[in-house]
DNA sequence: ATGCATGAGTC
DNA sequence: ACTCATGCATA
């Protein structure tokens, strides 16, 4: 299982290392586990010929039914991947200016916020993609707005009903135009093929009943409506403004259930961004949108083009969708590397204690882990974003866990931080104290 | 649906 | 070195 073999990439030389098995050393109690992390493949990653291999032994019971036990390491991680050119473009800038904690409480009226505008668009070049399309039109891509709604509450209203009714309201404002999109989605009236995804057997309802339910607030001004209990609601068409959470709950749910209607993939999505505005998205993102799981900043960011999307997708009977693909690009990324579930189980800990470890402490904790510390590192920071996805409307799946909640919940998170351990105004750098920097104890699982 | 990763932009 | 927005690769 490990090992993936079909990358898309990988030249042609890849070195298929075999596996390697490692050698177990579990008889030694006391020593920690050899190793966690599996990661498969090899390749050359940019200049960095760290090579370390990591290799597993200790039982990983969990993964492979038939491995009988061992299971295949190989040596490094990295994948190399095309080398030409691709085109590389795609970038995007987004300039964020941070928002601070977004629903918590954020400061009042934040900002100034930049706004960003990236465009990740490939302009440059369109050779590439076989001969389609590809291409977008300089958007305008939205105004976006600035200030930024916390997230909703704490615990705000969540998703009411699910499954009965669902409640749509029509958001949206409408500008159908005739643009046009290259092709794509086309202006009402034409539609061309129909593609792959669309499966629409049912009658594509259109159905926009809109009540909508809510009630307007207030709205941004200042201070943001921090976490109340209620409902903040307001009004969920708008794009200028900014959504409040509630809003976009509303509005992702929409979006989901409609997407679905339509017969469409969150892939087919990300790629008619692409073409509609010159931003692709990736079926990861619209996924997340969907769950709202981005931070607000994020989600108010998308909505607009989400929405956008809709109304266009609505239009159109038929179904656009090109199959444009992306180049694949040749990136050398590096291979994903699975950390064993008693080692996430250890890092969790230790995130509980001290979210932000310090340089040193990472190391350590890589060491006695046997990871490289650049994963450990990378995995705080993955965990903190996790921290501060929203979500907060979603209430917790699992009403039992109490720790989790604490860990989870919300905000409580913020690091009013850490600070309190650390030295604040220390003139060098942390650095002493390492471990002993956080302390505390948690629970237990 | 998510975990780990990359990169731009900041601090 | 961190935060944020995103995405490849996966389970």
């Amino acid at each position: 299982m490990a090992t993936a073999a079909s990358n898309p990439y990988l030249p042609g030389n890849s070195i298929l290392s075999s596996s390697s098995i490692v050698h177990s050393d579990s008889g030694g109690g006391g020593m920690q586990p050899g190793s966690a992390a599996v990661t498969s493949v090899s390749g050359g990653y940019r200049g960095d010929p760290a090579v370390k291999m990591v290799q597993s032994d200790f039982m990983q019971g969990a993964m492979a039914t038939s491995n009988g036990g061992h299971m295949l390491s190989h040596a490094h991680q990295w994948v190399t991947s095309l080398p030409h050119a691709a085109a590389a473009a795609a970038a995007a800038a987004v300039a964020a200016a941070e928002a601070g904690s977004p629903w918590s409480s954020s400061p009042v009226g934040m900002t100034g916020s930049p706004q960003q505008q990236d465009v990740k668009s490939n302009s440059g070049r369109d050779d590439l993609h076989s001969g389609t399309t590809l291409h977008h039109r300089p958007p305008h891509l939205g105004p976006h707005q600035s200030h930024p709604g916390p997230w909703g509450g704490t615990s705000a209203a969540h998703i009411p009903s699910i499954g009965g009714g669902q409640q749509q309201q029509s958001l949206i404002y409408s500008q159908t135009g005739g643009f046009t999109v290259n092709g794509m989605l086309n202006p009402p009236g034409s539609q061309s093929l129909v593609h792959p995804g669309l499966v629409r057997g049912d009658t594509p309802d259109l159905e926009h009943a809109s009540h909508h339910h809510h009630h307007h607030h207030q709205h941004q001004h200042h201070q943001q409506q921090q976490h109340h209990g209620g409902a903040n609601s307001h009004d969920p068409h708008s794009d200028e403004d900014t959504p409040t959470s509630d809003d976009l709950e509303q509005f992702a749910k929409q979006f989901k259930q409609r997407r679905i209607k339509l017969g469409f993939t969150q892939a087919d999505v990300g790629l008619a961004l692409g073409t509609l505005y010159g931003n692709v998205f990736s079926q990861t993102t619209i996924c997340r949108f969907e769950a709202l799981q981005l931070s607000f900043k994020n989600m108010c960011k998308l909505k607009p083009l989400l929405n956008k999307w809709l109304e266009e997708a609505d239009s159109s009977t038929g179904s656009p969708t090109s199959i444009d693909k992306i180049a694949a690009q040749g990136r050398k990324r590096k291979k994903r590397t699975s950390i064993e579930v008693s080692v996430k189980g250890a890092l969790e800990s230790h995130f509980l204690k001290c979210p932000k470890p310090s340089a040193q402490e990472i190391s350590s904790l890589a060491d006695s882990l046997q990871l490289e510390k650049e994963v450990v590192r990378v995995w705080f920071c993955n965990r903190r974003q996790k921290e501060k996805r929203m979500t907060p409307p979603g209430v917790p799946q699992t009403p039992e866990d109490v720790y989790s909640q604490v860990g989870n919940g919300h905000f409580l998170v913020d690091y009013l931080k850490d600070a309190s351990l650390s030295g604040l105004s220390d003139p060098d750098d942390q650095r002493v104290r390492a471990t002993s920097s956080c302390h505390q104890v948690i629970l237990a699982h």
